[in-house]
RNA sequence: GGCGUCGUGGCCAAGUGGUAAGGCAAGGGUCUGCAAAACCCUCAUUCACGGGUUCAAAUCCCGUCGACGCCUCCA
C-alpha cells in the first residue's frame, strides 16, 4: 500500500485515488524568463520519480505541468531586449523541454500556458465575483476577498490576524483586506494585456493554476505538487480560489520537495547562488543530478555541493558496474549460487517497492539496488554465463528506469574512439612484450584523454571517465 | 515576531516504540605485471542537549539550543 506525506493534514496517508486507475497530478511549473537552475531540475525530477513509479504500480497518470508564461519578470525582461513578451516566453518554453529532456524527465501528459487560458480565467474570476468571494476594484483590478473564506490559511497553518502582524505587508490602496490577493491586473500603459469585463488586464499569478486545473483535470484532483516555497501564498491562493468557485475539495493529497541547497542556503534567483541546468550538465551526467535526489530526501533539503555530487557520480557508477556483461568465458554457476541470485532478484524488487511504498523512499530504494548489483556482481565474479545474469540484469535495468536512472556510458565522437582503440592495441603489443613502462605511459596517455581502462582474463575494456 | 520542517558516524543519509539500512570517504585483504573495477573484512553501545512516559525510546511528551524554509518573486 502507497503512503504518501500529505502536506496539508502534516500526516503520512494511504494513497487513494478519485478514480481506480487513474491519477490525476498537476505540478506548479516554472515562470519562463531565463535559463532554469538545478534548483527547478530537483522538483521536475522529484515528481518525474513520482510519476513513473505510479505508473509502476500500474495507474494510468495524467500529468499536467504549465507554463506561466505572462507574469512581471518576464514583462520586465522582453521590455529589457525588446522583444515581444509571448515570443520570449515561448522561447524560453521550448528551452525548458529540451532542459527536462536533457535530465531523463518525460514529458508532462499536457502543458498549459497561461495565455492560452484567457477565456476560462476570465470565466473562473467572474465566477468567483458571483459567489462573492472576489470584487472589482474602481482601476480594473480584481481581487479575492481572504474573509470571504473560512478556511483561508488551511494549508500553511496561518492565521489572518498572525500574518497582519507581519511587518512586511502593505495595504495596497485598492484592497479591502492587506491579505486580499489580485486574480486579475488592470494593464498598465502600454503593457501586454487582454480585454476583460473589467477593462484590459492580464491574471494575477495564483488564478491561473486554478483555472489550468479545471480545464485540464476538472473540479477535484489526486496530487498537487510543487516546491514548498510555493505552500504560502500560491497554493494557499489556489486552495482558496478553486474551492470557493467549486465548492468541492480540491487536490487530496499536496505534494511539496524540498528546496536546494547551496552553501547552506536555498539557491534562488533572488539570491542570486545560481548553477544553471546546462552548466550542470556540462560538467556532470544527467544520473548524477538524479542520484543526488534519489540519495536524499524528496521533503528535505537537498545539499549540493562538490562533495556530495562526487559521492553520487561514485554511487552512479557502482550502479553501472552491476550491467557489465558476462565474461565471455564464464564456465557456469553452481546451483547454488545461481538460486541465490534468483532469489536477489525478488528481494530487490520487494525492497525496492516497500522503500518506495513508504512516500517514496527513494534512499531506501537505491539502497535495495545496491544490494541487487553486490548479488550481480557476486555472480559474475563467481562465473555466472550470459544467459544465467541477464535476467538479473533486466530486472535491474526495470527498477533503475522506475528512478529514471539511465545507466548509460559516456559517449566520444568516432574519430576519438579509433584513436582509443589504436592506442589499446599498442598497449596490448606492449604487454604481450611484458614491456611495462610503454604499457603503463600508455596507460597515463588514456587518462590525460579521460579513458579509464579496465585490464581482464578476456581482455581490456575501457570507457570515459 | 508568526507559521512550518528538521537536528543519526568524517560526508550524504534510511529507520518513527523492541534494541542503529545503504552509499561515499578511510584502513586491511583477494584478484592484477602494476593499476582500475569487482568481491571480502573493519569502521556509531549510540541517534543536538536536559528532563519525563514505558518492561523497552533515535523513535512518544515537555523544555533548551541550533539549522533551514515560508510570511515579498521563487521549484
Amino acid at each position: 500500500m502507497l503512503k504518501i506525506y500529505n502536506t496539508l493534514t502534516r500526516k503520512t496517508e494511504e494513497f487513494q485515488t478519485l478514480e481506480p486507475g487513474v491519477v490525476k497530478m498537476y505540478v506548479c511549473g516554472v515562470t519562463v524568463y531565463n535559463d532554469a537552475h538545478v534548483g527547478h531540475a530537483m522538483s521536475a525530477i522529484v515528481f518525474d520519480i513520482i510519476r513513473r513509479y505510479l505508473e509502476y504500480r500500474g495507474y494510468s497518470v495524467k500529468h499536467v505541468m504549465n507554463y506561466t508564461d505572462v507574469d512581471d519578470k518576464i514583462i520586465n525582461r522582453a521590455n529589457q531586449l525588446g522583444e515581444d513578451p509571448l515570443t520570449l516566453s515561448q522561447r524560453y518554453i521550448e528551452d525548458y523541454a529540451r532542459d527536462l529532456a536533457s535530465l531523463n524527465v518525460l514529458p508532462a501528459t499536457s502543458t498549459p500556458q497561461v495565455s492560452k487560458t484567457m477565456p476560462l480565467i476570465i470565466e473562473f474570476v467572474q465566477g468567483l465575483i458571483q459567489k462573492e468571494a472576489a470584487y472589482a476594484a474602481p482601476n480594473g483590478d480584481v481581487y479575492f476577498s481572504v474573509t470571504s473564506d473560512d478556511d483561508y490559511g488551511k494549508l500553511s497553518g496561518r492565521k489572518l490576524d498572525d500574518m497582519q502582524a507581519g511587518a512586511r505587508i502593505e495595504v495596497g490602496e485598492q484592497k479591502e483586506h492587506p491579505m486580499d490577493f489580485a486574480l486579475w491586473k488592470a494593464a498598465k500603459p502600454g503593457e501586454i494585456s487582454w480585454d476583460s469585463p473589467w477593462g484590459k488586464g492580464r491574471p494575477g499569478w495564483h488564478i491561473e493554476c486554478s483555472a489550468m486545473n479545471l480545464a485540464e483535470l476538472g473540479e477535484q484532483i489526486d496530487i498537487h505538487g510543487g516546491g514548498n516555497d510555493l505552500i504560502f501564498p500560491h497554493h494557499e491562493n489556489e486552495i482558496a480560489q478553486t474551492e470557493c468557485y467549486t465548492g468541492k475539495d480540491f487536490a487530496r493529497y499536496w505534494v511539496h520537495n524540498g528546496m536546494l541547497q547551496l552553501g547552506g542556503e536555498k539557491m534562488s534567483k533572488s539570491i542570486g547562488n545560481i548553477i544553471s541546468i546546462k552548466e550542470f550538465l556540462s560538467k556532470r551526467s544527467s544520473d548524477v543530478m538524479r542520484m543526488l535526489v534519489l540519495n536524499g530526501t524528496y521533503r528535505a533539503p537537498l545539499m549540493f555541493n562538490d562533495e556530495t555530487l562526487d559521492a553520487a557520480e561514485r554511487n552512479v557508477e557502482r550502479l553501472k558496474s552491476a550491467l557489465k556483461p558476462a565474461s565471455p568465458s564464464a564456465s557456469g554457476l553452481p546451483a547454488d549460487i545461481l538460486s541465490a541470485l534468483t532469489a536477489a532478484i525478488e528481494t530487490a524488487k520487494t525492497s525496492f517497492t516497500e522503500a518506495m511504498d513508504n512516500d517514496f523512499n527513494t534512499a531506501g530504494a537505491v539502497a535495495a539496488l545496491f544490494e541487487f548489483s553486490k548479488s550481480i556482481n557476486t555472480a559474475r565474479d563467481n562465473g555466472a554465463t550470459a544467459e544465467q545474469i541477464t535476467p538479473a540484469q533486466d530486472a535491474f535495468r526495470e527498477l533503475a528506469g522506475v528512478l529514471g536512472l539511465t545507466l548509460e556510458e559516456k559517449k566520444g565522437s568516432s574519430e576519438d574512439e579509433a584513436r582509443v582503440n589504436a592506442l589499446i592495441e599498442e598497449r596490448n603489443r606492449a604487454r604481450k612484450e611484458k614491456n611495462w613502462a610503454r604499457s603503463d605511459e600508455i596507460r597515463d596517455q588514456l587518462k590525460e584523454m579521460g579513458v579509464t581502462l579496465e585490464d581482464s582474463k578476456d581482455g581490456t575494456t575501457w570507457k570515459w571517465s
